[in-house]
RNA sequence: CGCGGGGUGGAGCAGUUCGGUAGCUCGUCGGGCUCAUAACCCGAAGGUCGUUAGUUCAAAUCUAGCCCCCGCAA
């Protein structure tokens, strides 16, 4: 079996690994190199890295859909072009090139959270299980027919940190028994019920601005699910800062947003439908800190408004 | 050369503008008070002030370079 890998970010990461691993990986094809980070530094993507570290061949089109590119790919003669988190949408020319089709991982219990960012809205929405499926790929988004799939459970504490870590590697193994059913022709193509599909678009700064009405649960969740990155954030004053960790408590309430107390666990903010403790910040510039550490060199007033 | 904040005892900060005895809150250790305590009181240990060079009688503080951390933007 002779496979073409599509992928781009650390997710995708252990699929790379494993499949040249069991496979002859004909070619790697990934985001070209941006400019990223604090200087201006051109960062190559951790597939490159991953890639180059294997010596395997790289490609990087700014799109793929350009002739050039898809003539270049059809010289590999790959008998299956697997794609984990690549990040440009495949044309139906590609999508018919190999014999045994364009396979994808994606992180979540399709036909639910098709889309760019379907671990983190698992996470933020408080779902109870979430997973990987692989499906063929098909014009629409992440509306292919679908091969395997893989559940897991949400814990209370997980973060889309955890859960990104432990599905970049169950995708990895799911995507190897995938191409080995393929093979041997032991899988069968499910359908997606349309009626059960939801969308999970793409996560942006703005999804972790803190809504201090909603519920804590919500808040909470969301906090979780944007952990590592981009992280919630409220406002104090005029400053961002991020919020990491908070936990629900029992505690009389003020007004939206309002903090009541301030203890040696965190500073206590009223939200929608009690309290919240805050218990882990990173103010801008600083390092991420216990809410107790920063309270000894900072002071919050009681009765300030987050917002 | 994208914009910006910062590196001071174990933690978080002040002090740097206008050079001259290392400060605050907390932690740690010892003692005291208390039925008791994360509370309170007394005492102690612990810092070559990121690093290198320079200016100076004197540098955490001024000058130049370097290392590291972080926020924004991409």
């Amino acid at each position: 079996m002779k496979i073409i890998f599509m992928g781009t970010p650390d997710f995708a990461v252990p699929s790379l690994e494993i499949l040249s691993q069991n496979y002859d990986v004909l070619a790697v094809i990934t985001q070209p190199d941006k400019p990223k980070g604090r200087g201006k530094k051109v960062a190559f993507s951790p597939i490159k890295e991953k890639a180059l570290q294997l010596g395997i061949e790289v490609l990087q089109p700014a799109r793929v859909r350009e002739t050039e590119f898809i003539e270049k790919l059809k010289t590999y003669h790959a008998d299956c072009i697997a794609v984990t988190a690549f990040g440009q949408i495949l044309p139906e020319e590609i999508l018919n090139m190999p014999k045994y089709g364009c396979i994808n991982v994606h992180g979540s219990l399709l036909p639910k959270y098709r889309g760019a960012a379907p671990l983190q809205w698992s996470v933020i929405n408080g779902e109870k299980q979430t997973g990987v499926t692989t499906m063929y790929m098909a014009k629409g988004m992440d509306t292919g027919d679908m091969l395997l799939k893989q559940s897991i459970d949400i814990l209370p504490n997980d973060t889309y940190g955890r859960i990104h870590n432990k599905l970049s590697v169950i995708g990895a193994e799911l995507l190897l028994k995938t191409i080995e059913g393929l093979q041997k022709g032991t899988l069968q193509r499910i359908p997606q019920n349309e009626q059960e599909a939801s969308y999970a678009p793409m996560i942006t700064k703005q999804t972790g601005h803190i809504d201090w009405s909603k519920k804590c649960d919500e808040i909470i969740c969301l906090i979780h699910g944007l952990d590592p990155t981009p992280t919630a954030y409220t406002m104090y004053h005029d400053d961002m800062i991020k919020i990491w960790q908070a936990e629900k408590i029992e505690q009389s309430s003020g007004k939206i947003g309002e903090v009541t107390a301030v203890n040696k666990k965190g500073f206590v903010v009223t939200a929608g439908d009690g309290s919240i403790v805050i218990t882990e910040v990173q103010a801008k510039g600083k390092k991420r800190m216990s809410a107790d550490a920063y309270l000894r060199g900072h002071s919050i007033e009681i009765g300030t408004i987050l917002a």
